[in-house]
RNA sequence: GCAGGGGUAGCGAAGCGGUCAAACGCGUAAGGCUUAGGACCUUAUGACUCAGGUCUUCGAGGGUUCAAAUCCCUCCUCCUGCACCA
């Protein structure tokens, strides 16, 4: 026989096509489970990266609806942002590599002409692709649901800018300027993917201090702005050029290398003129909080290109300033350093790291990082600053901006925080984007809010709960909108488009309603429809209010969603927003109840990227292997593992098939009757259901596969070996194995099903029952003895070199299994030798033996009986399988015979 | 830099205080079956032994404990994200 997965697999998805399972309606006798996948970008072919992630939702769907959940399972397209005409620009462009890549995912010449034309027939070819896709690899998905995102759906888009309207009204929009790290040669922000150097950094804010000097300002940029109680004297590059440059009404003193800056950064800036930067040396500036006087003095550690080439001098919290105001005291100035921030046990910060590092610029460098870290962190401000004196340096920096601002000494500029240049070849700078709108996620309520949503719900793996939670700390406000791209418009102000991450927040609730709200007419689509479907106690609109009670049923039904399953890299942003929106425009009733987040596939250990993805397409996949051959190696993952794509595994797959079917074939043939080893084997059928489930539960899908595919694979064949030839009993095993795989390998799971004579579709039926009560230690146990034995006498078979002509089996006696039993109940206590022997109270050889090792204890409870109807079930076959006679003994004499441990005479 | 997660046999991994030389899978080797085998079956796969035995390991180093891969500390190292990139 030979049952060939590929052969099957359109016969099924047809017939759950034709019977439309996966198309769920509104039934409230029945629980819902809603689970859905963020959408993809059809910006290129669906590969096994991709099929990673679908899958393991796939999985969970179909075994929630063994489970006997109504499940919707549906899937949209995101077209929002660059990519899509990113790619169509590049092939209009003629750029090779993008041409080739799509040629290698079957793109015809035609298309490719298409697509230049018109980046929706690109997105479009995509999306059908996709489709395809996610059919033939048997995703259990309700198309009816399918849409599109950006304005190219005008009932989409009404949506969003429903979303829009009420972010703002309650207050969570805000208008402001916006520091990117930006191509001056290409005029556009610059992406960490459009680096040719410097990827992860970004742009920083250093506060300016301004200091006076009759109508001269010097503008020292700093990051800790705290230190200025300690300050002594400011610095500047007596090698360097200088600049003065008027900045509204005031003149300022730069260094010649940051005049670029000032010019990118702020509005209103004047004429430069260079100033002669010697003739400052040694002359006054007064400190804007303190009205101090500090003498400007040369240092050649000041790097004039970062900041403004002005810097403020704090020898008792900058190594780099230490060392410089060290030298001048030696040469007899009068300056006293002043320690205005302690940290407890440290009470010579600056001096011991400058020890560790060495007096060097670059030991000097490396000591500053450990000295702000450590004070930053742990510092508290002391009674050198004033009315600031007690505050935590982590809290500090708002309120000293504050005076600062209060004494018109503020002002901000951005550096970054290393170099950056484009793939252009253009250095990177920092540009401040005006007018730009942002989503108020770093607001706090808001945030305390999301803390309880994150606090509520189910998260798999656990781990990543505190990862939600410690990237709330940090985030802050996010621009939401853009000038290109496609997407929905911004509804207050049409020119910006809403980008792609902060479109993608709440659609998750479009799709209760996806399939219906083209039957509303799209002019009666205002705010207050969506208020009415989505909120509860809302109005009815007037006009049309009834076409949308389908729609709010639908809402009410299978709001919330149940599960959302996606790879590690959305984490951090993607889910983030999608529980904060969340948390922001829904009643607590309809918050999110659980995530899971996955790794990847990887190939050579490596994420399959868009790039590598093109030759392990789907397609390409399903050339050489059957879906559900496919489906296994996605099932192959725990957690947030990352599993390695590795063809080898599907002979596994095959082979654990093929005997399946075989059994399938011949066990109504048997008339075995029922033996211990049919308890058995029963009792681990009960334990892999119960594992399975559990494992399944959780998403752990490797451990789950290792149960019910190969586990349980494992024990029927010991039962056939053992000589089980029960027909109820292998019934029971093929119904059970055939359900539990059923969520993994949907297909061929369904042949075997019918196969074995059930009308009825497997999908959606039944799940298989866990029984504690068939569960048998003792029968299991006995059966571990059993296999120990035969280990250890093949063992000593190969040892003596010859074919034995008789094996005499000896079972220890009643007495020493009861000594043996009671150890195995104290060790469950305590594995303490002492206290056992304490415990029991018993004089006896077989104790001493046993309490001979605290680490190697009995654990097992065994029986006596039941050891010797073990070995006598087993008889037959150990003739078999050694071809001599064999004997065995009850209550043996010989004294190696221990309870779990036959004595063992080979004759 | 900040945050989170890892480092266990040739590989992928399980184990998360005591039945652990380490489940399960892959790979490899020998034998069987075969015209043959990338198919299947059996056995082996840390080291040393050889009547069912012993010893050593879980990134490195310290510590807690009768007992640690498992708990604590330090260090090394890898992966991921850090926002205008979807």
């Amino acid at each position: 026989m030979d049952l060939n997965s590929k052969e099957v697999t359109k016969r099924w998805q047809d017939k759950w096509r034709k019977e439309a399972i996966f198309e769920p309606s509104v039934n409230t006798s029945k629980k819902k489970f809603f689970i859905t996948v963020p959408f993809p970008y059809p910006s290129g072919s669906m590969h096994l990266g991709h099929m990673y992630t679908w899958t393991r939702a796939d999985i969970y769907a179909r075994f929630m609806r063994m489970q006997g959940y109504n499940v919707l399972f549906p899937q949209a397209f995101h077209f929002t942002g660059g990519p899509i005409m990113g790619a169509a620009q590049k092939v209009k462009d003629g750029d090779p590599k993008t041409i080739e890549a799509f040629r290698k995912q079957g793109v015809s010449e035609a298309d490719l002409k298409r697509f230049a034309e018109d980046p929706k027939a690109l997105a479009e070819y995509f999306t059908t692709s996709f489709r395809e896709d996610f059919d033939n690899i048997g995703m259990s998905i309700d198309w009816r649901r399918k849409f599109i995102t950006t304005s190219l759906n005008p009932y989409f888009s009404r949506f969003i800018s429903w979303q829009f309207n009420k972010l703002r009204a309650l207050g969570l929009i805000t208008e402001g300027k916006h520091p990117v790290v930006w191509c001056p040669k290409e005029v556009t922000p610059l992406g960490d993917h459009d680096r040719a150097e410097g990827e992860g950094e970004s742009p920083q804010k250093f506060t300016i201090i301004k200091f006076r000097h009759g109508d001269f300002v010097f503008p020292a940029a700093t990051l800790r702005p705290e230190t200025i109680f300690g300050a002594t004297n400011l610095w500047i590059n007596p090698d360097e050029e200088y600049s003065a440059v008027k900045v509204g009404a005031e003149r300022w003193i730069i260094s010649k290398d940051a005049e670029n800056k000032l010019t990118n950064q702020f509005n209103a800036i004047g004429k430069l003129e260079p100033v002669k930067i010697k003739d400052f040396l040694k002359k006054d500036v007064i400190n804007p909080l303190t009205g101090e006087k500090l003498p400007i003095e040369p240092a050649e550690f000041v790097d004039t290109k970062i900041g403004t080439g002005v810097v403020m001098s704090v020898p008792m919290h900058a190594p780099l300033d230490f060392y410089g105001v060290n030298k001048l005291i030696k040469s007899g100035q009068n300056i006293k350093p002043k320690k205005v921030i302690d940290v407890q046990d440290e009470n010579a910060i600056v001096e011991d790291s400058i020890k560790r590092f060495g007096e060097t610029l670059a030991g000097l460098k490396d000591a500053t990082k450990i000295v702000y870290k450590k004070e930053f962190n742990h510092g508290v401000m002391n009674s050198n600053s004033g009315e600031f004196a007690g505050i935590a340096v982590k809290e500090v920096d708002g309120p000293i901006c504050t005076a600062l601002k209060e004494r018109g000494a503020y002002a901000e500029i951005y550096g970054l925080t290393g170099r950056v240049v484009c793939r252009c070849g253009a250095e990177g700078i920092v540009k401040i984007l005006e007018k730009q709108w942002f989503i108020r996620y770093s607001d706090k309520a808001w945030k305390d809010k999301t803390r309880r949503l994150i606090e509520k719900m189910k998260v798999y793996p656990e781990e990543v709960r505190l990862q939600l939670l410690n990237t709330l700390d940090w985030l802050d406000d996010k621009a939401a909108a853009r000038k290109g791209g496609l997407g929905t418009p911004l509804p207050w102000d049409k020119e910006w488009i809403i980008e792609p991450l902060s479109d993608s927040t709440i659609y998750m609730a479009y799709y209760t309603i996806a399939h219906k709200i083209e039957q509303v007419d799209l002019n009666s689509l205002m705010d207050s429809a969506f208020d009415y479907i989505f909120l509860d106690g809302k109005e009815k609109p007037k006009n049309e209010g009834a076409a949308l009670d389908p729609l709010k049923k639908e809402f009410e039904y299978w709001y919330p969603l149940d599960m959302r399953v996606s790879a590690k890299e959305l984490l951090q942003n993607h889910f983030i927003f999608f529980l904060m929106n969340h948390a922001a425009i829904f009643g607590e009733n309809n918050w999110p109840r659980g995530i899971q987040i996955n790794g990847w596939l990887t190939v050579s250990g490596e994420k399959l990227s868009k790039s590598k993805g093109a030759t392990l397409t789907i397609k390409r996949g399903l050339e050489t292997y059957s879906a559900d051959q496919l489906r296994m190696i996605a099932a192959a993952g725990n957690g947030m593992d990352d599993v390695e794509w590795d063809p080898a595994t599907i002979n596994a797959f095959d082979q654990r098939i093929g005997f399946i079917y075989e059994i399938l074939q011949t066990y109504k043939n048997l008339k075995g009757e029922s033996k211990l080893i049919d308890a058995y084997l029963i009792s681990k059928i009960n334990r892999t259901i119960r594992d399975a489930t559990e494992s399944l539960e959780n998403f752990r899908y490797g451990s789950a596969l290792a149960a019910m595919f190969f586990g349980i694979y494992n024990e029927i064949k010991l039962y056939f070996d053992l000589g089980g030839e029960n027909r109820n009993t292998i019934q029971r095993f093929l119904s059970t194995f055939i359900k539990l795989n059923h969520p993994v390998f949907p297909h061929i799971t369904e042949e075997l099903n019918r196969s074995f004579g059930v009308e009825n579709l497997l999908e959606g039926s039944a799940w298989p029952i866990f029984n504690p009560d068939e569960i048998d230690t003792l029968v299991e146990n006995e059966v571990r003895v059993l296999l120990n034995t035969i280990d250890d006498i093949k063992n000593v078979i190969k040892i003596i070199k010859r074919q034995p002509q008789k094996i005499e089996i000896g079972i220890s006696n009643k007495e020493n299994f009861d000594v043996y039993n009671k150890v195995v109940l104290q060790a469950e206590k305590t594995k303490n030798i002492i206290e056992i022997r304490k415990a029991l109270r018993i004089n006896s050889k077989l104790l001493d033996k046993l309490l001979k090792n605290p680490n190697k204890l009995p654990e097992m409870q065994l029986e006596e009986a039941l050891e010797n109807n073990i070995f006598s079930q087993a008889r037959e076959h150990l003739k078999r399988a050694f071809k001599c006679e064999v004997v065995i003994e009850r209550h043996a004499k010989e004294e190696k015979s221990l309870p779990g441990k036959p004595s063992i005479n080979i004759l």
